[in-house]
DNA sequence: TATAGTGTTATATTAAACTATATCACTATG
DNA sequence: CATAGTGATATAGTTTAATATAACACTATA
């Protein structure tokens, strides 16, 4: 398998949207800890400070604890606070962007919704 | 006006991905001149070198031409081959990635679908 | 009280993107 | 043929991301 980071995005950043989409999901409950950072730096076979500052991204945020000694923890609240915050997130920048995409494609919604029914259709499907 | 980067993706991505739309729009017609690499370097203010990386990306694309001494210029049948490879990037990574993205969110298609809709009412009633 | 597991900090190095300046080769036009 | 407008190239410097290695402070536990 090859590296599961693309070249567009720092892989901090790539790490805290996949921390925070396993915490939005409930893979990982509010109140558990997160894998440390050494473990994620020695599986992922990158630097523990960039998992560290993908870490720090979601401290700032409100949505990790850091417990002296201990790791950081999932706050009570988190999963809710952040699925807030993404949705508006993507309301404000993503689906407008989505919009000028499908318009510079000559695409309409409706062709873009069959395209996502298909993929649903596929998931279900297995 | 800030300036109209962002700092998601390099710079000479974000300009190739204007021109690609530019050409797709038909803003810039086949056969014409895209704007000079020093115009541009100077009303955007950045470095030559970097507007001459977007182009480049363009020729190796076989959507843009050079001509020494004149300039660049799009290629006939470029506007058709933009939109048919962008719409292919379009639904192998971008839809699978927005549905990915829908799922976390627990947003449904039909939300998505509303959520453009309200986008295109508010750009026709303009 | 050792030991191992937390996150943090410090130093040094590499690579990519971007910048500033200057120069070169080619083309059309006065 | 001089000039101004093309893109390309060369040199050097800054910034950000990521790396490797080492050491530090804290906590639970054997």
């Amino acid at each position: 398998m090859p590296d599961p980071w693309d070249n567009k995005q720092p892989i901090y950043k790539q790490l805290r949207d996949r921390v925070a989409d396993l915490i939005m999901d409930g893979a990982i409950a509010e109140g558990d800890a997160v894998p440390s950072v050494r473990q994620v730096s020695a599986e992922q076979k990158i630097n523990h400070i960039t998992v560290a500052k993908a870490y720090q991204e979601l401290v700032d945020e409100g949505v990790l604890v850091m417990r002296r000694g201990l790791g950081m923890f999932v706050l009570d609240g988190a999963r809710k606070k952040l699925i807030i915050a993404e949705r508006t997130k993507f309301k404000e920048f993503e689906v407008p962007a989505l919009f000028e995409r499908l318009t510079h494609l000559g695409l309409s919604i409706s062709e873009l919704q069959a395209a996502l029914k298909e993929i649903d259709r596929t998931k279900k499907s297995k």
